[in-house]
DNA sequence: ACAAAAGTGTTGAGAGTACACCCATGC
DNA sequence: GCATGGGTGTACTCTCAACACTTTTGT
């Protein structure tokens, strides 16, 4: 809804608001690894500790635009260089000690090779960590990154979202390995593969990688296909 | 986050808040009918048409607090009898032609048997609505709407919330054409019985329910099954 | 005996999994 | 030739889906 249906007049100065910002969890693989970009506090609370990018939603402004504009703030890509999703929404009462806060939460893939080494002044505050070494978090942040986290292998199960994390064209060793490095595990090449073919989810471009051996095919993804698969029902 | 890490100090009076409010879109199958709660507006905007039901979320108490509080004024089922989820967060800047307004949507299940015919003195302007015959909604309501039912649907089939919607003892039958209500199609009766039975999510219990033919056995949910079951993936 | 609804079993097709094998390149 | 990594095929198992069948009650 948006005016309390109780109410019999609307006053919305009769309440007193929340603030409402944004955050968005941002992931990339830049170097064999799955990492999200934080940058350090300078003011109090938690000043010094690293936290998830974020800012104030606009008062005309939609949570989306709000999303996009901290994602271009931190990382200079474009809407169309990257994967932005809404994740949930954060709203206990005492999470932020100055005010009531309310952070809509969004989680972000971008391409390794879409990062510029960060053109901005304020480098030294920015940094990519290892979801797997994190740092101490400011305010509720560990919380909404373990969501983040959990959502992006879980995605990665029945849709194709894997793909944003790679350059345009990619190899399928190239392909498998972020799929292992996201879900930390090893899967099998040939059942990879073969699912790959089946599902119709990447064909060839020309070219080749050089690698250690024989070298390898270039593909790229099919935009077209439909690549969200059902979940296996509980219940037939 | 929670301030802007770009602002040197914090000074959240220099931001225009948004109100925020949370909605919550509550089911149940009171006649072999998916059905959701609404309720009449009784102001401007949108006076005489249906709304789901919301409010403010006041400045000390968290988002599932404010949901919880919304079901309640309702339906008057407390929390235990109810399953509630957070949906999404709808902050488009004009949804509310008031004034901006940030709507956390939650979706609700509650079984039949829960619900009064509902004591309030304002039972005409609360009313229940088949998902397949619905009056037109304020606000983006009909897409939140539209939303939370994907969502049902789509957490149907793979995880065990399906029983949130029937009473404590049930039999095998009532299951399935609780499924086939929400799905909207049919199931196999002795492929819907050998999974249930391969999951053991259920349990017989003592009784028999009489129908036209042989008396169908009761069973309950076993609270301890942990009935998520994983998506198959897309990739091996 | 017959209808009605509960409840079980069978069978073939397709998906998942483990593993072995062949291919192309550099040295 | 041989090491290295790309790329394919096979065989076993398990799940899915359609359908037939048996059981227990009321009339």
């Amino acid at each position: 809804m948006s005016a309390p249906e109780t109410a019999e007049t609307y006053d919305a100065s009769k309440y007193e608001h929340p603030s409402v910002t944004v955050d968005v969890v941002i992931f990339s693989i830049p170097d064999e690894q799955l990492k999200v970009l934080l940058i350090k506090r300078k003011a109090w609370p938690y000043e010094g500790m690293w936290a998830i990018p974020g800012g104030f939603v606009k008062i005309d402004e939609s949570l989306e635009d709000a999303a996009y504009r901290e994602l271009a703030e931190e990382t200079s890509v474009t809407q169309e260089q990257v994967y932005l999703e809404q994740l949930y929404t954060f709203g206990q009462p005492h999470r932020d000690p100055r005010t009531r806060v309310i952070t809509v939460a969004y989680f972000a893939l971008v391409a390794a090779d879409k990062l510029h080494p960060h053109a901005a002044a304020n480098a030294q505050d920015v940094g990519w960590f290892s979801v797997y070494d994190l740092p101490a978090l400011a305010f509720d942040h560990a919380d909404i990154l373990e969501y983040a986290l959990t959502r992006l292998r879980y995605k990665l199960e029945y849709s194709a979202v894997g793909f944003q994390l790679l350059p345009e064209k990619f190899t399928l060793r190239e392909l498998q390995d972020a799929y292992e490095i996201i879900l930390g595990a090893k899967l099998d090449k040939g059942n990879f593969r073969s699912k790959l073919r089946k599902t119709q989810v990447v064909e060839k471009v020309d070219g080749y990688r050089d690698t250690g051996g024989r070298p390898a095919r270039l593909y790229r993804f099919r935009e077209d296909a439909v690549a969200e698969i059902k979940a296996r029902r509980l219940f037939p």
